[in-house]
RNA sequence: GGAGGCUUCGCCUAGUCUGGUCUAUGGCGCCGCACUGCUAAUGCGGUUUGGGUAACCAACCCCAUCCCGGGUUCAAAUCCCGGAGCCUCCGCCA
């Protein structure tokens, strides 16, 4: 949620952050006059209930007939103080209401429009031209089958579309780029976390994923639990309801943990292979700083994605994505596109959100420094989104005969294997 | 799944039986000040969080907050009901 005195003070702002997304703007004079409404009748509240207080304390020694006079004017007080608090309860809820839909307000210089509208800030490394090496590149299915090392339709079999086995080489593949993460991480002096991936509607709301997001996002029912989309938000909520000493500060995790998404209005959309799927395991980086360090720490995520992209030996572009294309919680993304050279274009493998303190007032996360008690900034990044990654490493390091070299930062993560060698049909 | 115990202002804790003086006790930690020939000891003061009010900042003041939500009552940390979390034991289970 933004903080309600921006509102108060630059209506103006809100509102143009709420253009530039292509969402609501209405709601912003409808939550600043349910605000009013709400410290209207607080104060009401506040001031009867006072004087029930004092009033309850004269009954308590008063005697006879004036105790009896007392009592009775209690007791209209006590009706209307229950009154006057659902008043209140009414009022808060509304603005909170209001206050849960509004989106974050977009941080300056994000491209306005929208999922096209994005900047692209550079672009790292040189595709290959498998036309000058003599030969059509295999797409990552294909080279999947080959290897051993991803299996769909047996997953299509036993769970649906959009899912799939890693098997042999490819299940070691995983391992191995989790591992990687992990080492890249503890290295940048990220604690490495393992989190639970059902998760509370607290945690879930908190981290903004019930808006927009909502659609997209598995809820088993019966036992009220939500699976988590991403780490983020076990690892937003790690911290939920405390008060974070800043000297501590900025705190970093690396979490891994499996992700679930529904896909839903994705129909038709990367149907073949592993690119969008239903669950995924992945290895994101969160960090909590202090608001004035946000920004830059935004830049360090992205440094990081980038040295494992780098590291990975992968051609990719970096875009700023625009704001209609921004999640709720973000002010500002970047993401990292991965070239797939059978689809002759880049695609996304990560991405990193400045969420301000959107979520952090959400999920009440505070800092305590020499100014006092404030909300701090949240941050997130993907360090590895397994399957795309191996879509990634599969497409571009494939060899003519449908072998893959392992890049040198990977092998010792491999057991010191240099190549991906195919394997007989199973 | 069954039985029991627990949850108080960062941590530990008193208070709950017997409702009002709880405006919540004490210790630890932390902050400030004083003092001693030094960053130790001691003393004094401060220290929940949120909202409102106020606005240069702040203080003062008011309200809420004793896990959460209801209820009883003029009045609830305290009594009643429901829920959550943690712990122990039994059962089941990777």
């Amino acid at each position: 949620m933004i903080d309600l005195r921006l509102l108060r003070e630059d209506p103006d702002r809100v509102r143009a952050s709420q253009r530039a997304r292509g969402e609501d703007e209405t709601i912003v004079d409808a939550l600043l006059a349910a605000d009013e409404r709400r410290r209207s009748s607080a104060t009401a509240f506040d001031q009867l209930r006072s004087e029930q207080k004092s009033t309850g304390k004269q009954v308590s020694k008063a005697q006879g007939e004036e105790r009896a006079a007392l009592l009775e004017r209690a007791q209209a007080l006590a009706a209307d103080v229950k009154a006057a608090d659902a008043a209140q309860d009414d009022a808060a809820a509304e603005a909170q209401r209001l206050l849960l839909e509004l989106s974050n307000v977009v941080e300056d210089g994000v491209p306005p429009g929208g999922e096209d509208d994005f900047v692209t800030l550079e672009e790292v490394g040189t595709p290959r031209d498998f036309a000058a090496e003599g030969f059509e590149p295999k797409d990552h299915v294909e080279l999947g089958r080959i290897l051993g090392a991803i299996d769909v339709e047996r997953a299509a079999k036993v769970s649906g579309s959009r899912f799939y086995y890693l098997t042999g080489i490819g299940a070691m593949l995983e391992l191995a780029l989790v591992n990687m993460a992990m080492a890249q991480a503890n290295a940048a002096g990220f604690t490495p976390m393992i989190t639970p991936a059902l998760v509370r509607p607290k945690a879930m709301e908190g981290t903004g994923f019930l808006g927009q997001a909502a659609e997209n996002v598995f809820y088993l029912e019966k036992d009220d639990y939500y699976l988590v989309g991403t780490a983020e938000v076990p690892l937003g909520a790690y911290h939920m309801d405390e008060i974070l000493d800043a000297k501590q500060l900025p705190l970093r995790y690396a979490g891994f943990s499996p992700c679930f998404r529904r896909e839903a209005g994705t129909y038709g959309k990367d149907t073949r292979g592993i690119i969008r799927v239903h669950q995924f395991d992945k290895v994101e980086m969160f960090v909590f700083t202090a608001p004035e360090e946000a920004a830059a720490e935004h830049r360090r995520l992205l440094d990081w994605e980038k040295q494992f992209l780098n590291a990975l030996e992968l051609p990719f572009r970096v875009i700023d994505t625009a704001a209609g294309d921004l999640g709720s919680s973000a002010a500002r993304k970047f993401d990292c596109e991965a070239w797939i050279p059978t689809q002759g274009k880049y695609r996304e493998v990560t991405s990193t959100s400045n969420c301000t303190e959107f979520q952090a007032r959400r999920l009440a996360v505070r800092m305590r420094d020499a100014d006092g008690t404030r909300p701090l900034a949240t941050l997130n990044g993907t360090l590895c989104a397994v399957p795309r990654t191996i879509v990634a490493i599969l497409e571009n390091h494939q060899q003519a005969d449908g072998s893959v070299r392992v890049p040198a930062a990977l092998r010792p993560f491999l057991g010191g294997r240099e190549v991906l060698e195919p394997v007989g049909a199973a």
